[in-house]
Order: structure tokens, then sequence, then C-alpha cells
DNA sequence: ACCTGAACACCGTTCAAGT
DNA sequence: ACCTGAACACCGTTCAAGT
């Protein structure tokens, strides 16, 4: 059941975070105890206090995860298609919904106000802004080439970012469950959004 | 301090749900508890098992008046505007995002992840499909007019809904403190990222 | 009907102590 | 350095009891 891996070599840190992930996923953010992680860590519930200085720091910790994987996401994107912004904002838009279905109790953490977002925590705050860098990089690309309406690139960004955030927290929240199911059906209405957001709703 | 006011008389179920509001503002959702509502109110810490199940059941009706406040303000909106569908999803973008702004602890209940939705919540279900109800009027009102493109009145609605959904969670999140400060220029950003929804972000 | 106090199992955090 | 067990103040929930 429980191997007796020695956790005294300095890898505690790293699997409470792995039983953190874990709970996270079983119990949602709500629910998680830092008594547990420890628990299922395999030590004692104070033996956390030596690797975070409180349960916020391991929540924050989580969090941070999350947005490098964001972060990661975008940069992959732009790589992948370098000489067409269209498609990178698109695809950039498809992968933030993914990433957040995949991971939603961890989307939650992020975005859902049970962690509050502190400056303090500059490892995560910088994960955060490397994953907003990525768009706003997107973004003026399109720029570069012409292809957007004269705007702020700031402002054009948020409107991206606001459209993909809103569905996937949507989506997370289970609001959607009678309109939207399937894993392919989110990714063709990404992409359905997306087109509506570059040509417009009107006619 | 305490006035002795005779709860006695059935209105604790109310005193509770002020209370609760009031620590909500105070706290956010996730430092909420119980215990703390019951104090504010002035009564003994098993009282509200009286009025509510448990603490989830409390919970949901305080996400429940904020999906109210939602529905109402969709309803409003329509009314101002008769003859005039395009400002109707404008302006009940604008009402979205100062609601948001104005009850951010509430939004974050409502769409955090701290209150799980489900299905037995009648109630609460209700009031949120109001709400979505009205915005789907919004978006048919401008389609019969011939306002918008070829596309399925959903697909439609939840382009505008994601949008301001995303900047109202963006902005309750705390996560654009640099970009959007004060509440005038979160009115001016609605309404130019609803423009560019309308007319599309490509040239 | 409406409210209380004792009780239980849980939680986050601190601290003295052990290797 | 790294981990533990006892302790404290808190929490959600149940239950027998009081008016």
């Amino acid at each position: 059941m429980k191997t007796t891996t020695p956790y005294h070599h300095g890898d505690l840190r790293n699997a409470l975070l792995q039983a953190g992930e874990r709970l996270l996923r079983q119990d949602g953010p709500a629910e998680l105890s830092l008594r547990k992680v420890a628990r299922e860590a395999g030590v004692s519930h104070t033996a956390p206090y030596r690797h975070f200085r409180n349960k916020r720091a391991l929540l924050s910790a989580l969090a941070q995860a999350g947005f490098e994987r964001l972060a990661d996401a975008t940069l992959e994107v732009e790589n992948k298609y370098p000489d067409d912004p269209r498609r990178q904002l698109l695809e950039g838009g498809v992968a933030y919904v993914r990433l957040a279905v995949r991971y939603p109790e961890t989307t939650q953490l992020m975005f859902g106000g049970v962690l509050e977002i502190r400056e303090e925590d500059t490892e995560l705050h910088e994960a955060g802004h490397r994953a907003f860098e990525g768009l706003l990089k997107i973004v003026s690309n399109g720029q570069r080439e012409g292809l957007y309406r004269d705007r702020d690139t700031m402002e054009l960004a948020l409107a991206a970012w606001s459209l993909v955030h809103g569905l996937a927290m949507l989506v997370t929240a289970g609001q959607l469950k009678d309109t939207v199911t399937s894993n392919k059906e989110i990714t063709r209405m990404v992409t359905s959004l997306g087109e509506l957001l570059q040509n417009g709703m009107l006619k």
C-alpha cells in the first residue's frame, strides 16, 4: 500500500504537490485539506510546514503549475504556426479551453476566488504574466501583418482572452452542460466563437 | 449592540441571509462559516439548521440572489430599449460586468467552484435559466430584425455571454488590476469589446 | 415551532521535542 | 535538516433537551 519512499531525501515537497494535485482533482478546490494531503503523502500533518508556509502556499504552488501549463501551451502554438498569427490566435484559444476542461479544479483555483491572488506571490504572478505576454505577442504578430483593425494591442488581446476565458469558466462551472457536452463539441465551439470575434456578429 | 429582535417571528431565515451577504463581502466565499453567520445574526450556531439543510443550502440561496439580480438586469435592459436589440445586447453586457464588479464575492460564489451547482437546487437552477433566457431573447430580437449573420441563436448568445463573462471573471479575480482599474474604465472596456465582437477584430 | 448546549469528527497552525 | 505528537482555537453537523 504505502511504499516507504525516503522522503527525507528532499522530495517531500514534490510528493506533497503530487498528492495535492490528486486530491484537488478528487475533491475540488474547496474540500482540499492540508491534513489530507499529508496523509496521502504518508507523513504527519505537520510535515508540510517544512516546505510550505501555510495551506495558501501549497494552493498557490498548484495554481502556479496551472499558469505554467498555460504559458507553455501559448508558446507552443506560436512556434507551431510561425507565419500565421490568425491561426496562432485561434489555436491558442482552443488550447486554453482544452486545458481548462482537462484541469477544471485547477482552473477554478486559478480564477475562482478560492485562492486570493496576491502580489507577494511573485512566482505565481510571473507565471501568469508569462502566459499573458504570450497572448500579447500573438496579437502583435497579427498587428504587424496588418491583420487587425487599428486598436490598442491590449484591447484586442483582452477581447480574445475574455471570450476564451469566459467559455472556459462556463464549461468548468458546468453551466453549459445542456448546450455543450463532448470534448469535440467544445473545440468546435471555440473555433466557431473565434471566427465570430474575428469577422463580427453583425451582417 | 445587539437589539433583541424577535427572530422567533419567522424572519430568522432572512436575517441569516443578510448576515451571510455581509460576511461574504467581508471575508470572501472561502472563509464564510455557518457559525459566524449565526453569531452575526445573534443566534446559536445550530439555529440556522432550522432554515437551511446545511451550509451548502445557505450558500446556494446567496448564489440564487445573485442570479436573480442578473435576470432582473437583463429584463430591465430589454424593456428600456424596446426597439433597439443592438443596444439591448451592449447595455446588457455593461450591466452584467457592473453587477460582477459590485458583487465580486457573489460572482465567485456563482461561478467559481466554491459552490458546486447541482441539478437538485431547482430554485438556483431556475434563476440561472431565467437570466440566460433573457439573453437569448435579446439575441433573437436582433435576429428577427436581420441584424446578425446567419447563425444558431445559441451560438450567437454564447459568444456574447462568454465575452462578457470572461471579462467579468477576470476583473473580479483581480487579474486585470494593472490594465483596467476604475469603474468608468470597465464600462468603457465592455463597450469597446462589445463593438469588437459586433464588427470583428479583422480589418 | 423555534432555539440551545454538549458532543463528535474534522480542520489549520504552533511548539516543544525527538533523530 | 526533517519529522512527530500534543495542544489550541476553529469548523460542520447531530442530537437530546428545553420553551
